[in-house]
DNA sequence: AGCTTGCACAACCTATTGGTTGTATAAGAC
DNA sequence: GTCTTATACAACCAATAGGTTGTGCAAGCT
């Protein structure tokens, strides 16, 4: 089932995993390569480079190839598309129940963003 | 694997699936029944229910008995969690980059990012 | 040239996912 | 009471996910 796959499927999904979020949030602090991230974890660096891939897939990271080590860089934009995904349509029952507007500015107290993305 | 699920695996990976948010999409603009819910779906109301149930454990739903039916209402406190994690991270390597919410916007729109990356 | 490092590919295993059909149950209608 | 409606449970199935081991290979080191 699901032989193609839309990309916000495969955002959420790669999200869904422990072990990729902590990757994410390791690249976020800097780019790596692959046997760093895979350093704090304790699994194979096989095991690492396939969450590499579906992170990759995702399109939540590229990757380069400097050397013989391929490091690893964040791209913000699909996970943006992930957020907006929720942020919309949070917004949706937000209206319905307006007491969750306060939560919703709480949210995005560090961002201030301000865009009216339908 | 996985045995257990921390709780924002099991939203993200509840909104993994299109069926479901397709559902949860149907559900802001207003509480359904399982039927209701089964409708514009090409698939059978038990899978509906399994969707449902996912939805459920990652408590992005809850579930009432009224009479003979049992409608589903949202509960946004748990997509809050990870549009949370996602504004939070996203934030991080925004900083790296940039951070510039007009930036921001501008991927929104279908931009791509300049690579400055340090 | 030969060793080492960094990573990926392939085969394999098990558990989970997402669907099916078939059946059961609980509540209202007659 | 019996019928119908709305939903859930169970067994089954194919495909995917997430891990393993083993191996291959390209790039640098000496």
């Amino acid at each position: 089932m699901a032989v193609v796959e839309d990309e916000l499927s495969l955002v959420f999904s790669a999200l869904a995993d422990p072990t990729r979020r902590a990757i994410l949030e390791r690249l976020a602090r800097g780019d790596a390569t692959v046997n760093q991230l895979a350093e704090p974890f304790a699994m194979t660096q096989q095991a690492v480079s396939k969450h590499l891939k579906v992170l990759e897939r995702a399109r939540l990271i590229t990757r380069t190839r400097t050397a013989q080590s391929r490091p690893c860089v964040l791209d913000a934009e699909h996970l943006d598309q992930a957020a907006g995904w929720i942020v919309r349509h949070r917004q949706v029952w937000a209206d319905r129940h307006d007491r969750l507007d306060e939560h919703l500015a709480a949210l995005q107290a560090g961002q201030r963003r301000d865009e009216g993305t339908t």
